[in-house]
DNA sequence: GTTTGTGAAACGATTCACAGCT
DNA sequence: AGCTGTGAATCGTTTCACAAAC
């Protein structure tokens, strides 16, 4: 098969939102450039995504809105509901369990850890936090493990979690995690989106000074 | 005037973050291969991203871990405070609120907002919730605002954040957001790395051959 | 000896442009 | 006519490789 890259993994789900809306609304038809634009991209950039996968549209028309919309959620793997488990009850931990539109998107929290024996035992949106010394024989069946513990504690959870053969996972420890090749890491590191921005704004701000066009001197 | 990628400003701060890490525990000199190893990239790389923005090295030892630290809270922009406001008082944003790690990092959150009159006046981690309505008047000094409000609202605030004069917006709200040329956004899309993961678990699972990434993790 | 800084090469992703359907 | 699907061209990023510095 051929190799697709993670961009395009995000585009498609970005494209499918839309679709999903579009549908509700009633739309039953569209073109690669309204795609494109309700987006945030181009009418090329989406036709090429897609060719990675098939050929889903018509000549002279645009694509089928239902179509199209089982077609990527066949590619993204969303016809199925994926079992959930979060590690870490702590305040990110609250904010995902309270997020109901995993569980719309297909996603299914299943089961809860926490290492804070104050907090083991407790209800929770309906779960009882278990303890985490449980983890390995209580991720069986688990196809995605949430990580939001601290950052220092993150590595050896991942090891435990890839032990229990949990393919993969969606980190929020702001830390490299180590993992054999055939598990799937995915991060979000909101510190790390805050200094970004940080950047843009010193650099706007220097750039209009422009500081930076000094040539630089000779190099040696 | 040098342009410089986002991926290489994303590398900054996780190389920030590990020589912080590494001034702590008493380290004062490291070298490109060891940085790299441990942040998940190639050795050249870590040179190569720094050298839009300077030498900082020494040849033949390496980098000066306080030196360099110095230098990339510089070009993030770290060296003063900035004054967040946080716009939506939901889950997303009682995690947020919670995260002392922000602060730590020199973002402060200065301002809270909410459209829904329950909360309005009440207080939250020493912050008065004001009202939606005030947004504009409120906003003044305001750095950065995160949007942690539905995605149907989204658009709409952030119309009027960029009315305020804010130029960088964290986003939650699953939704492409317009915004002039001179504002910075960032999104956090959840979802959207959820179902990363759900194409990476069938792929895997179809047999289909690797996808190209980025920075990936697992070496020995 | 070691390690940096950097042009050049290699690679990967995006955009172009047009043939081929509807 | 309009729009897709796709090879070719372009653009940007990463890796290579080595001279210069310590």
């Amino acid at each position: 098969m051929k190799k697709v890259s993670e961009s395009t993994i995000a585009r498609l789900s970005v494209y499918l939102r839309l679709l999903t809306e579009l549908a509700a609304a009633g739309v039953t038809t569209l073109a690669s450039g309204e795609l494109a634009r309700r987006c945030g991209t181009s009418a090329a950039q989406v036709r090429k995504d897609l060719s990675f996968f098939g050929t889903f549209g018509k000549r002279g028309l645009g694509y089928s809105v239902p179509e199209l919309t089982e077609a990527l959620r066949g590619i993204l793997g969303l016809e199925r509901r994926w079992r959930v488990a979060l590690i870490g009850a702590g305040k990110i931990g609250a904010a995902l369990m309270a997020y109901q539109d995993f569980r719309r998107q297909g996603f299914d929290i299943v089961a809860v850890f926490d290492a804070d024996p104050a907090r083991v035992g407790t209800e929770w949106q309906g779960l009882v936090i278990q303890r985490d010394a449980d983890l390995e024989t209580s991720l069986q069946g688990i196809d995605i493990a949430i990580v939001a513990v601290p950052a220092s504690a993150a590595q050896g959870v991942v090891n435990r979690v890839v032990a229990a053969d949990v393919r993969a996972i969606l980190n929020f420890a702001p830390t490299k995690l180590d993992v054999p090749e055939h598990v799937a890491v995915k991060t979000v590191n909101m510190a790390l989106e805050l200094e970004g921005l940080s950047y843009a704004l010193v650099n706007e701000a220097r750039g209009a000074r422009r500081v930076t066009s000094r040539p630089a001197a000779s190099r040696g």
